[in-house]
DNA sequence: TGTGCGACCGTAAACGTTTACGATACTATG
DNA sequence: CATAGTATCGTAAACGTTTACGGTCGCACA
């Protein structure tokens, strides 16, 4: 491993010139910097991060936290390395590195978050899977980490957030179906205390009273974010009675379960009941192709990148007068299901 | 932020003792320790690990590297997160973190790991989509940084791998559809040059020619590894003539969209045309449920991970006599699909 | 009492950077 | 020519740990 101090010992200068040559700093002979960055290319020089980060106090990493295992949250897929894409390619200008943090299922996300950010193993932090009251915002407005949340929460302590617009996909996909005719529409709710289950249906609801529906709490449907979910909850939502003529769905990732769940039990999707929901990969290609709400989500990465960014102290110049929340729309992809 | 000199402070004894204290060294007494255990608690004191790593010359994180960006090697992030959950069983054990490495997809992958090698980010590797052709092994190898590889490669350097046993797919789902009568058999190969699509591919044919039929070229279908990629396929498919009877595909990403393509083009899946895949968390939904191979990925991650600790120095006394090599076998899930 | 030993702990160097500060040489200006 | 100013660079401290080394103390033993 070529350090700074070989770098300086080969080109005969000192190691206090190297590093700002390095650096960019303004003190530097353009010649001299020019033979530097041409000697730590030709020796592969590559500053070490620990020493780096334990002079700066930096590390030049932000970390997105994310729970791992089986279950995951409610996004399936692609949707996250999607979103890291975005955030990548902001951060890169900046020559600020993404990790994703790993929280292992069974470790308890708080505990996690503490013992990272003790160690003082990024700069800045992303959080995702918002629970309706999550302590990690307080942990982390505490220890003075900038942060940006993918998702909202009761608990906000001023950060900035990016949520997808939930309530505007309720609104939009009842309206619909209200115009199309429906009466006795149902959603389907994902457990755990994710926050967007309730800013769903809350919305749902209101929307519905409008027109002067009600949802009936028997046409509430509670799934475990999977498609063995969406299965057991299609299988529900048949035996009902009276059955929903239509259904809203805010997850994605049961989709696949819930078309099969309804067809085992006799029930077609689309025709016998209409379904509205979330973009998938597979969205288009169900049969009925579902309707659905999409984003880019490379978009909402970059997003996620540069509102993190303005609350930095190090970057936050160039990204002045960002808007501290956004709610992030989705557009309707007419499919043939509702 | 509280570091070990508050702490040595607090307790009025020397840094170095609080550290011994700590790291559970052996000369130091019960007591001492004890109340140093204590206090560290109280103050919420955490080592801060570049400091730390700075003087070990190790981080205490594993590396699990892998590209973003929509367009994903084969295999989508619910893959991912499963295996991540069983390296981190494992891992925690030896108070060891994994981070992703995350590598932007308009970044190359062979600079981006020299990067993070040089800069000391993870004292292990795991490497993921692994080419046919791989640079990525000798960078590693001749940084000396212990690694594993979640696949073959022909640019093998002596480290060790765990991969999927593709060539026991081949044999076995080729083997079961001539059985049941099929001639005419065809296979997806996802583009790009994973060195699975050689693998599955080559022993297809060899377990063909065993039973003296052959793999017409123009039932190669070479797939986009994604949904969309599946329909093309599926459209293509049902184009031939003659159409294959049945197909065998070795990437879980594309079936939904396979289904449809055939279909769409007037081909029933499973009837018209039989079809064995891969696993996927739709697959028992789709109609008829896809035949396909499973595994734990939970235990192959836990694995990978024992695998690459017996490769590193600090660890593998724990782990010695550990087969360098696996190819992890999958079972078959009957479905209705062929 | 002197010696040796073990238990325990403090001291200080080292890891690889960045950066404040001072030193030097040269240029411009009076 | 003297001086101030500027461009460029070297020096050394600092970041927070870990750890080799040496020191002190108490105790056992001859």
């Amino acid at each position: 491993m070529t350090g700074i101090r070989q770098l300086a010992d080969y080109l005969d200068i000192s190691i206090g010139t190297v590093s700002r040559a390095l650096n960019g700093k303004a003190d530097v002979n353009a010649e001299t910097r020019r033979r530097v960055l041409e000697a730590a290319e030709k020796l592969g020089y590559v500053p070490n991060q620990s020493g780096r980060s334990l002079r700066k106090g930096s590390t030049g990493v932000v970390g997105f936290m994310m729970q791992t295992g089986p279950e995951i949250t409610s996004q399936g897929d692609a949707f996250f390395m999607s979103v890291f894409d975005g955030v990548q390619t902001v951060l890169s200008r900046h020559k600020l590195d993404l990790v994703a943090l790993l929280c292992s299922s069974n470790e308890d996300p708080y505990a996690y978050l503490q013992r990272t950010v003790a160690r003082g193993f990024a700069d800045a932090i992303i959080l995702s899977a918002t629970r309706r009251n999550d302590a990690r915002f307080e942990l982390l407005h505490r220890h003075d980490i900038p942060f940006i949340s993918l998702g909202r929460s009761l608990t906000d302590v001023g950060q900035p957030w990016i949520d997808l617009d939930f309530e505007g996909m309720a609104e939009v996909a009842i309206e619909r179906l209200v115009k199309a005719g429906h009466r006795n529409i149902g959603i389907i709710w994902p457990h755990g205390d994710l926050n967007l289950g309730y800013l769903f249906a809350d919305r749902c609801r209101e929307v519905l009273a409008k027109h002067g529906l009600v949802l009936r709490e028997d046409h509430v449907f509670r799934a475990k974010p999977s498609e063995a979910g969406g299965y057991a909850v299609g299988q529900e939502i048949a035996s009902r009675s009276p059955r929903p003529s239509a259904i809203v769905l805010v997850n994605e990732i049961l989709v696949t379960g819930l078309y099969k769940g309804l067809e085992d039990a006799g029930v077609k999707p689309g025709k016998d009941v209409a379904i509205v929901g979330r973009y998938s990969p597979q969205a288009q290609f169900l049969s009925p192709a579902l309707t659905c709400f999409t984003l880019s989500l490379r978009d909402l990465g970059i997003s996620l990148a540069e509102h993190l960014l303005s609350v930095m102290p190090a970057y936050q110049s160039d990204y002045v007068g960002q808007t501290p929340r956004v709610i992030w729309p989705m557009t309707l992809i007419e499919g043939a299901s509702g």
